[in-house]
This record gives C-alpha cells, sequence and structure tokens, in this order.
DNA sequence: ATGCCTATGCGACATAGA
C-alpha cells in the first residue's frame, strides 16, 4: 500500500504531468495539495477515466486538497476542525482500505512575523488537537500533505539559508515537534535518519540543478500504520520534469 | 541587499507561494 503526498501546485497547469506519475510510479492513495480550483472544476471525470475515486475539498485561486484512491473513499473531514470562521481549504481525510488518511496543506506562515505566522501557528495547534483525537482511534492513520515545516537543519541545502522564513523559525519547528511527541512518526525520516532529502526545490535561482532543496512534505504515522511501514522517499526526478510543480512526490509504503 | 520563477484571477498587473 503505497501512500503519496504531492503538492501539485495548479491542477490545470499540472494534469499532463500528474496523469504521468500516476501511471508511471503507482501509488494506492495520492494526497494532492495546492489544487488551485474550486472543487467544480476539478477534473474528476479525467481522472475517473484512469481508475481513481476523487474526494476534493477545493476553493478560488489558491489552497485547496484532494485525495485519489484506486480502492474507494469515505469521507470522514473536511476543513480542519477547530474554528468555523476558517474558510481556507486545507484539510481533508478519509477512510480508504481500511486506513485512515488525511491531505493536509499547511499555511507557509510568510512573512513573519505578522498575522499569516499567527495564523500558522494557530493552525498548527488545531492540527494537534485534532491528530491527539486521531491517535485515540488505534487504528492507522497517515497524515501526509505539505507542512510547510523544515523540522531539522540537515533537512535544508543550507542551515543559514531561510533563516528568516516562517518554515524554519523555532516556534514552527516546536508545534511540529510536537506532533511526533504524540506518537507519529515522519516515515521519510524514520527510513533516512541522517537527513539530506529534499521535497521542494524553488524556482528561482537555479534551485534545481544546484540541489538547493529542502524537506517541507511529510507523512506521519500513527503507531499502528508505524508497525506497518515497509519503505518511504522521494520521487524527485518528478522535479526535473517539463512544466514541473515545485515540489516533488513524497511517499510511504506499508504492508 | 535584492531579485531571481510560476500560477491564478474577469487579468493588461497584483497577489501568493516558500
Amino acid at each position: 500500500m503505497k501512500i503519496a503526498s504531492f503538492n501539485i501546485n495548479g491542477t490545470n497547469a499540472r494534469l499532463p504531468r500528474l496523469l504521468e506519475w500516476l501511471e508511471s510510479h503507482k501509488p494506492d492513495i495520492a494526497c494532492l495539495q495546492e489544487i488551485k480550483t474550486i472543487s467544480e472544476n476539478f477534473p474528476v471525470e479525467v481522472f475517473q477515466d484512469a481508475g481513481w475515486h476523487c474526494l476534493v475539498h477545493g476553493q478560488k485561486g489558491f489552497n485547496g486538497v484532494a485525495i485519489l484512491s484506486r480502492e474507494p473513499s469515505q469521507e470522514t473531514q473536511r476543513g480542519l476542525p477547530g474554528d468555523d470562521t476558517d474558510e481556507q481549504a486545507r484539510y481533508l481525510e478519509a477512510d480508504i482500505a481500511g486506513i485512515r488518511v488525511a491531505s493536509i496543506y499547511l499555511p507557509n506562515g510568510n512573512p513573519q512575523p505578522g498575522p499569516k505566522f499567527d495564523y500558522k501557528l494557530a493552525w498548527m495547534a488545531r492540527l494537534a488537537a485534532h491528530a491527539q483525537s486521531l491517535l485515540a482511534l488505534g487504528s492507522p492513520v497517515v497524515l501526509a500533505g505539505d507542512y510547510n515545516v523544515i523540522p531539522h537543519d540537515d533537512d535544508i541545502w543550507d542551515p543559514r539559508a531561510m533563516r528568516e522564513d516562517a518554515l524554519r523559525q523555532p516556534e514552527s519547528r516546536a508545534h511540529y515537534q510536537a506532533l511526533l511527541w504524540q506518537g507519529w512518526t515522519d516515515a521519510v525520516r524514520s527510513v533516512h535518519p541522517r537527513g539530506g532529502i529534499w521535497t521542494f526545490w524553488d524556482y528561482q535561482a537555479g534551485a534545481w540543478p544546484r540541489d538547493h532543496g529542502f524537506r517541507i512534505d511529510h507523512l506521519l504515522l500513527s503507531p499502528a500504520a508505524a508497525d506497518r511501514l515497509a519503505d518511504a522517499d522521494v520521487d524527485r526526478e518528478i522535479r526535473g520534469a517539463e512544466k514541473a510543480s515545485d515540489h516533488a512526490p513524497t511517499w510511504v509504503s506499508l504492508r
């Protein structure tokens, strides 16, 4: 059972690349972020014709998450609980083949300090509260998404880079670490404990050819899911394609 | 010290991303 997280940076701009990756790398479940479209305009028929079940939580212009799966999905949550005034489409959750799976697009938080950074930290606190309730299920849960957090200095090509950025602030890292202390396993970190794995390369300044990347896309496993961990990695070659997203697909394989 | 790119929206530049 291969579960992937992929920030596609725009559905319509990425559709051919996305379909190629689904066909060639064969995830069973693909959690998508930044679909950048309202749900009505997500090309559900295209994916259904290719054999995928679709759940979509979109909004106009920005954000938006979706879950594609080979087996049928039962939606369990749309939008992150804890703030009825939050209208940003950043969380979608479903039961698929006996596994609870979430697609997460955590707020970027720049510029910091400021209201966007405050929103990010508040969102992470809400995520922690909901994640705690998911752990109480005792069943396999995978929280897959773009967390917009660089967890460690060895998760970036140069620890001095991004120093003032919301993605590597101590507060952002502390909220991420709090999730791990709840009992979640960072799948890629577990398989590659020495770091040096990137999931994002900026479009600017030749970041991809220079391999100036960092790791912000994560798959967190509940204990029952971590017991089944077989492998985890990044499909980094996808980043080198024409019209690629600035993120690469990141995945975990469960027994 | 700054901008470098890319995608979207009723668009001819602004906003957001990370």
